[in-house]
DNA sequence: CAAAGGTACTACGGTTCCGTAGTATCCCCG
DNA sequence: CGGGGATACTACGGAACCGTAGTACCTTTG
């Protein structure tokens, strides 16, 4: 049956790639819920904690997200006293970003849940996670060579100027 | 094989987790672009055409997302003429929602995309699409065992009401 | 050194997603 | 059949994310 799959969405491997995503979100999520940080700001707190003061751009690059995004997460770790800015040794345009005593304190009570749901997670991989990795990163590897070979030969289809890519 | 690996988001199976995630979604935007539809709108039209007159409830259930998230949609698609209400037969509270001519001629073009998407990224699968969406589910089950296992027995500390989930 | 172009961050607005609260209706029980 | 609780959707506001445009500064080039 594994034939035609057509639109079913509910039965394809993006759709699993998906549910997958949403999985690990909620495991995060539910771990470390009755911490300091939440997940995203635990990412955004580990970037700055292991790039060691490093620029916004630089933090939002290693986070996989926008600029912008960054700075207004930025923004709040600022407020709660958690990270202050270094002025760039050379570049006036930029400075680099540190987290305060608070910062890494909160950081760490964070890291022990991270950590906790890590293991639980961990441990319940039967063929263990370096396998769940490189499984991982297979199905990475196929989407990213399909992306950029749909995106260099399109279909030969007129191209309409503006679309609606969001 | 490296013991532990502490707060390094970048090494972790957890931001493999994410990253992929990434990379799907890359490739689905980049194949849809210049399509009518993009995917989180593909998806929308496709279930409501799979389920066939369902209620919105349903429908944001099947799609994972919060009824809240799915009536924003859903108006837009009334907007643009490509989904009506059909009253519900015996409970006046709720509506079924189907797919104009429009809509369905919408969403006939975008499965044209999805489906080159879906072929050009499942054909670059070296164990093929099977073995992929068994590997991603022995990975779902983990994260989902995990959390159960964590929600169940926290740390023994009381549960908070708001906490700070966003 | 001055002009031109690139880079880093900021300001601002829009879109998406979602939590909360409210209203209408349904269903269960007595 | 009437009350209490559950369910389905709507209204509303906020948070997160990101695109665009602007400003300041750096770098390259001649």
């Amino acid at each position: 049956m594994s034939g035609s799959n057509e639109g079913e969405l509910g039965t394809s491997l993006l759709f699993d790639v998906f549910a997958l995503d949403q999985a690990v979100g909620r495991l995060l999520a539910t771990t470390m819920r009755d911490g300091p940080l939440t997940p995203a700001e635990y990412a955004v707190y580990s970037a700055i904690f292991e790039l060691g003061a490093a620029s916004p751009t630089k933090l939002a690059a290693r986070l996989g997200m926008r600029l912008t995004t960054f700075m207004d997460q930025l923004r709040d770790v600022e407020g709660r006293g958690h990270a202050h800015r270094i002025a760039h040794p050379t570049d006036r345009r930029s400075y680099r970003v540190a987290l305060t005593a608070a910062g890494r304190a909160a950081h760490r009570e964070a890291n022990e849940r991270f950590e906790r749901a890590f293991e639980a997670f961990s441990s319940r991989l039967p063929e263990g996670e370096a396998a769940a990795r490189e499984a991982l990163r297979v199905v990475r590897r196929a989407a990213e060579a399909a992306t950029n070979d749909l995106a260099s030969a399109p279909v030969a289809s007129p191209r309409l100027p503006a679309g609606r890519a969001g």
